[in-house]
DNA sequence: GTATATTATATCAGTGTGATATATTGTACT
DNA sequence: AGTACAATATATCACACTGATATAATATAC
């Protein structure tokens, strides 16, 4: 087999919380796990016609007016495959740095190349850790709905190792310094 | 275009190290970049063989006995080629955590199944965590040979993530615990 | 009124994965 | 000496996913 196809979890995951179309499925990957998951059209789309064939979701065509637009639910079946796949074991974590590819050939080009992927490295961080934390705070204050918890444990993992990433930035610099 | 053609650079990065083999950069691929990087044989062989008829490396058939075994060099031009790679900026550094898949969409299977997850996440952490360390220390003693910064700062990369990870198992399973 | 952004679906070439096939050489055990 | 097993070595392929592009309707701003 190739890669496991995962494309048909994350759809049927956002599905199970509430129906809508692909294009908000979407938009949904890049806003709430773009810092650990991600997701292109060339493989929502197709995905969601395999899923509907299946039988795992229903489609239904909601145009007001004119324009196309399909939005899909889970069905009892789909909800069934999605918590057999969330009980079995994780086939693969997976990083894929090109920072870290670039450093591990630096020398190739010097400290000052290199040095200037760090820091742009550094500054994408920095730039992204405030959002990540108001995210924590945010889910933190909910107490009541249960969902929210596992909502909070990404945004922290994300907080956390951007932390670490942070840490590693000033040691790195060092290192390279003269 | 699709995703950016990267193992042309993966290959000519390790081969400007020294001459070698497929197979032999695919086990450098899975002990060296490991932590950050991967790469198949499906992709290897077949870029080792565009790389040669564009003349970014050459090749040797080295056969003491019968059996065949190429080994690759890379060119002045592939050498050229690598460092134009190395001075670009990075196109996209890319996490992909099935574990925080399936933490995220928890609330369908529940606490106990989700703490499941997060504990078989900190052992395997937990694990891997001591070679990276002792990865580090061994880097960090050899002082004159200026390469081994470069290997130096890809390792502690691995060390501060890893220990951000444990940090992170800690605080989810106290958010999960009742 | 009209330019621009957003919503929405569909398709495809190119890139990489994981598996499998094939064959030789080296090592361990009896 | 024989034989199982692991390691070395290359090659290929179905499938998964990306990033780009095409198309078109609706909403918003000026």
């Amino acid at each position: 087999m190739a890669n496991e196809k995962r494309m048909d979890q994350v759809i049927l995951g956002f599905l199970s919380h509430e129906p809508m179309t692909g294009y908000e499925i979407k938009k949904r990957i890049d806003t709430t796990l773009h810092y650990f998951w991600s997701g292109s059209y060339g493989s929502i789309y197709p995905t969601l016609n395999e899923l509907e064939k299946g039988g795992l979701v229903t489609q239904e065509t909601a145009g007001e007016g004119g324009r196309k637009k399909l939005i899909y639910s889970i069905t009892d079946e789909g909800r069934s495959k999605l918590k057999e796949w969330l009980k079995n074991p994780v086939v693969k974590d997976e990083l894929r740095y090109e920072t870290l590819l670039k450093l591990f050939f630096g020398k190739e080009i010097g400290k000052e190349g290199t040095l200037q992927h760090i820091r742009n490295f550094e500054d994408h961080i920095r730039t992204e850790l405030p959002y990540l934390e108001m995210c924590v705070a945010r889910l933190a204050e909910i107490q009541d709905e249960e969902d929210h918890k596992y909502y909070l444990l990404t945004a922290k993992f994300g907080v956390e190792t951007y932390k670490g990433y942070l840490k590693w930035c000033e040691e790195a610099k060092q290192i390279l310094s003269p």
